[in-house]
DNA sequence: ATGTGTTCTGTAAAGGATTACATAACTTGC
DNA sequence: GCAAGTTATGTAATCCTTTACAGAACACAT
């Protein structure tokens, strides 16, 4: 009843009201006018759930971040909220902990409150979870899902790109003994960006050493202990590319606590670049993970989606180098 | 039309539909089983919209932060986010970076999107905004904001007991010449922690030198500006306490820049405890702030709030220092 | 079988906006 | 001044649930 109260002030029907309040054509200016103040004099607010109930779109999205308090979501959710809310859409977001059954749920409560489109930015997706959107006719779009990208909208990110580049970084400073750590196998952009290392490795003509190759649970504690295992390698490697900037950090860590000094007796590259690596003592040198842009293309994607165009099939985003102060020529080389 | 379909198919009532979806009493078993099978069948989703729309509450709350990009705040969406789905109630939550202006934008969109309550947990509130949501008869919930503390609801932070727990142990380490790196001085949260280090100093009868403290933006960059300005000191002191861990981090860089050893010839204290504190090297000393704890608390007020329980007036939470190897005795005193 | 008291279930009116369709109010041209 | 064509406005149905109130079904005692 509270259209009408507007309406009755302005003396027109609540249909001319609401033509106003959508901005529709064909409302005579003088009449526009008379209602602008009604409801500016009323101060009028249009209640969001009649609208939705109506029109069946309720102008909010839905995002979906693994966790909130890795250093690397703030960022993508800045940029996608900051998209959204241009676009008139509120967002409504939750975290699934790294849990796919939790994505589950994520999803229907989501579907429950009638968002028109979910953004799933997380590295663990279970395709039983995204039939649940399917099934109700609310678009979705993922972050760089290997195989099931041909099934769902999908905004890759080459990691293959980025790894070159600190690879061939690496073998101008004079490194040719690299280690690697790994995130857990069973991880999809873990393992991603294991295969993208790799790649790289054997593209430039060498040799993989699968004891180079240490593995962390992806955080901090996990960085530690997996450069804890490549020091104690003999021989040891005189750089080191982590597959993520926690575990760089923590690799970090080990490395001052066994006396090696980086970057002199030992390079050191992350990935991801979060706000932490510039932070660090020294200043890592990271891949950047474009996830900014990422949030671009996936609010874009569903945007259009939601309008009815078309999406233009993106070319996948790459990822960087950054060079800052944690890697130098290999020990070794220096005393020539 | 949809949950007479349902009704249809139970052969029941849409109003025991409605009861049975909402758990009221007073409906036979069997009844119930009917209902749920056909439910599940058919696999409906009740619309929140028109739900909301009768009942007139959302079972939406909106939660306002400063910046999610900065560390501070994860953990404090997180917690609330946590509860909140633990009640059934969905989060929307957008951030100001810093900008009152754009506090008042949010919450009017919060209000157009009819959230049930507001939790505003930024420094810096403009009365005039909460008036809007005050208006709506929506509540709110602020962040340890002193002047409004007693019109609005609030969690409250008592920053000198921190700060007392800091003090007291560096003078237990030997120190006397203490510095400071406070914040802007507009940033109502940054004058209270400085007043609050002020007030502990003199509580243990040490002089205030205007020297020793430094003002930063609150960020990396101010706390390395500012260290610069303390370490050009003569003399110099032999501890500073940053007013928070961004700024101290900044600090270290300094420290580190102007081959000064933390904890060594300077110990180094922050403030907040974020998870970059203890990445660092050294690890930072800190004082931790309670924003599990404050987001714990701002929900429990405004879930009271909403469902007409009073609310207790708590006591204000207490930060704590964190010790870890940012500090030592100064160092005239080591060679004793 | 009837009456009385409980326990279930159904009917229909909100709730607030949107929108197809109908109608009223203007223009314009002659 | 009137018909025809535009343009502006109004009427009322619709979206889907919840819920006050009324009514049916049942249990039990007499």
């Amino acid at each position: 009843m509270d259209i009408v109260q507007v309406a009755k002030r302005a003396n027109v029907s609540t249909a001319t009201v609401s033509r106003v309040l959508n901005g529709f054509p064909g409302v005579r200016e003088k009449t526009v006018l008379r209602v602008r103040r009604a409801i500016a004099e009323m101060n009028y607010v249009p209640n969001p759930n009649a609208r939705s109930l109506r029109v069946g779109r309720s102008k909010l999205f839905g995002l979906i971040v693994s966790d909130v308090n890795n250093p690397f979501f703030p960022e993508l959710i800045d940029a996608f909220e900051a998209l959204a809310t241009a676009e008139g859409i509120e967002v409504i977001f939750t975290h699934t902990n790294y849990d796919p059954k939790r994505l589950h749920s994520c999803i229907r409560r989501m579907i429950e409150r009638s968002v028109d489109a979910i953004a799933v930015m997380t590295s663990e997706v279970e395709e039983e979870s995204l039939q649940q959107a399917v099934r109700a006719g609310i678009p979705v779009v993922l972050m760089n899902q290997g195989k099931l990208a041909d099934k769902y909208p999908n905004v890759p990110v080459e990691y293959s790109a980025g790894f070159r580049e600190a690879l061939e970084h690496l073998l101008s400073l004079g490194h040719r003994d690299i280690g690697f750590i790994a995130g857990p196998q069973w991880l999809n952009s873990a393992r991603g960006r294991k295969d993208a290392f790799t790649a790289a490795l054997k593209s430039h003509g060498i040799h993989v050493r699968n004891e180079w190759i240490a593995i962390g649970d992806m955080r901090v504690e996990g960085g530690r202990k997996a450069m804890d295992a490549l020091l104690a390698c003999r021989p040891r490697p005189t750089a080191v590319v982590a597959s993520n900037d926690l575990m760089a950090v923590g690799a970090l860590q080990a490395a001052h606590a066994s006396r090696i000094h980086v970057p002199r007796d030992l390079s050191l590259i992350g990935f991801d670049d979060l706000p932490i690596a510039s932070m660090m003592h020294p200043p890592l040198s990271t891949i950047r993970h474009p996830r900014r842009e990422v949030a671009a293309r996936a609010f874009d994607s569903l945007w259009k989606t939601v309008r009815g165009e078309s999406v233009a099939d993106d070319s996948p985003l790459q990822p960087h180098l950054v060079i800052r102060n944690s890697t130098a020529p290999p020990a070794r080389l220096k005393r020539r």
